[in-house]
DNA sequence: TATAATATTTAGGTTGCCCTAAAAACTAAA
DNA sequence: TTTAGTTTTTAGGGCAACCTAAATATTATA
């Protein structure tokens, strides 16, 4: 039986760490997390062993572990605190991916709900929804995510909109006038050395590399 | 001799306790840090004996400890960790202060000194100057409490600091580019319908409304 | 299917961090 | 200044989390 008593930080990574191992409904086995976590096979039994009399993993041995519901649970709520984690170190306060990666998997034991709702609803995610952050996450990244390119590699053909415009008032100015501003949708018709031919609201018109590079579209 | 590697949370604790109970010169009792710390006095001898052989507080049995030059650092640095992370957690989160100061006591021995500062430098305090926290705190607190609004309903003519942006890592990473990053100063110089025209110390940019409601500026 | 190779567990050890109980050292009072 | 009271330390124990080495179970191969 699982008591209500804080896990350790090691028991939790362990839990993690089964949780990321079992792609499949494939019991995950002790080499397998001994070579993940980097401690001994023997220390793998040992924890896992523990895990079981706590009602987290079901072990059988010789034959590896698999989660319970309540360890599924537990690595769930570790896995969303991870993620929420790792985008405010990196989106917000811009550490590099790999710190940030680090560090987040320290944080994620000592958050409470309270803090992990507040900071999921600062980061623009309904908490409500949290159960969706994983398909929203693979949604992002593998198909819909939004890209931001400067007009200069963006390619031929592609309509997208104007999000930023690089440079002062002057050239802002008139890109404006042919209906390149901020907001706008535009198509890259198509390009030829360094001359952009392009597609607005207010007709056809060419930009050379150089300002091209200072519009930044999304797709 | 201290060593490189990571102290222990407790002992981390330890130092800490040991440096808010020293007042004045005096040294700390074994009792007091035991009533602070909520352990026994056998437990506390025998850390703060540990302590001793890594050379962070100065031990003589039956008279007490105090910090040694090393033993101060690291209550320095966890003290402000654990300033900047209460801060953050109610100042930006909202969380009770209650809580606030417990998560704030768990997470403060697991930042990194990057993350310290870039932590820092998004509540809008220099790193450098680090030691005026605390007058900087009692400013910030009795006349100018900041305000946080996204760009978007930001007053023409006011300049602010961003704190945040939402949205993935590609657009944080352009906007960064121009010197839309946390932590950067910026103007908004005039709003025209849906086209913001900013300042900041890269040059001068033009934005559409979407992606300056993304943006959130502290006055 | 017997055996060699591999994976896993058990046995036993270490360290950190916590405890209780008993011994030792300080401190205050008669 | 002797003793009673208090504080502190030492002694010894438990548990979690690591380890190595040896034993055992599984699996793959000849």
């Amino acid at each position: 039986m699982a008591s209500m008593d804080a896990l350790s930080e090691s028991a939790e990574m362990m839990i993690k760490n089964i949780n990321e191992l079992a792609a499949d409904e494939k019991r995950v086995r002790t080499s397998d997390l001994a070579a993940k976590t980097d401690l001994k096979p023997a220390t793998v039994t040992e924890m896992i062993q523990r895990l079981g009399d706590l009602g987290l993993v079901d072990y059988e041995a010789y034959h590896g572990v698999h989660l319970t519901k309540q360890g599924q649970h537990v690595a769930d709520v570790i896995e969303h605190r991870f993620n929420i984690l790792e985008r405010f170190l990196t989106e917000i306060l811009g550490v590099e991916g790999n710190e940030a990666a680090e560090v987040a998997c320290r944080m994620e034991h000592v958050l409470t709900r309270d803090v992990e709702h507040k900071l999921t609803t600062f980061l623009g995610i309904d908490p409500k929804k949290e159960s969706e952050l994983f398909c929203h996450k693979i949604n992002i990244e593998e198909d819909t995510k939004p890209r931001y390119l400067p007009l200069s590699n963006f390619n031929e053909g592609k309509i997208g909109t104007v999000k930023l415009i690089f440079e002062d008032k002057e050239l802002s100015k008139i890109l404006s006038e042919q209906g390149i501003r901020p907001g706008n949708k535009l198509m890259l018709k198509e390009r030829q050395d360094n001359i952009y031919n392009v597609e607005t609201d207010q007709g056809n018109f060419s930009l050379d590399r150089d300002t091209a590079s200072k519009i930044i579209i999304q797709n």
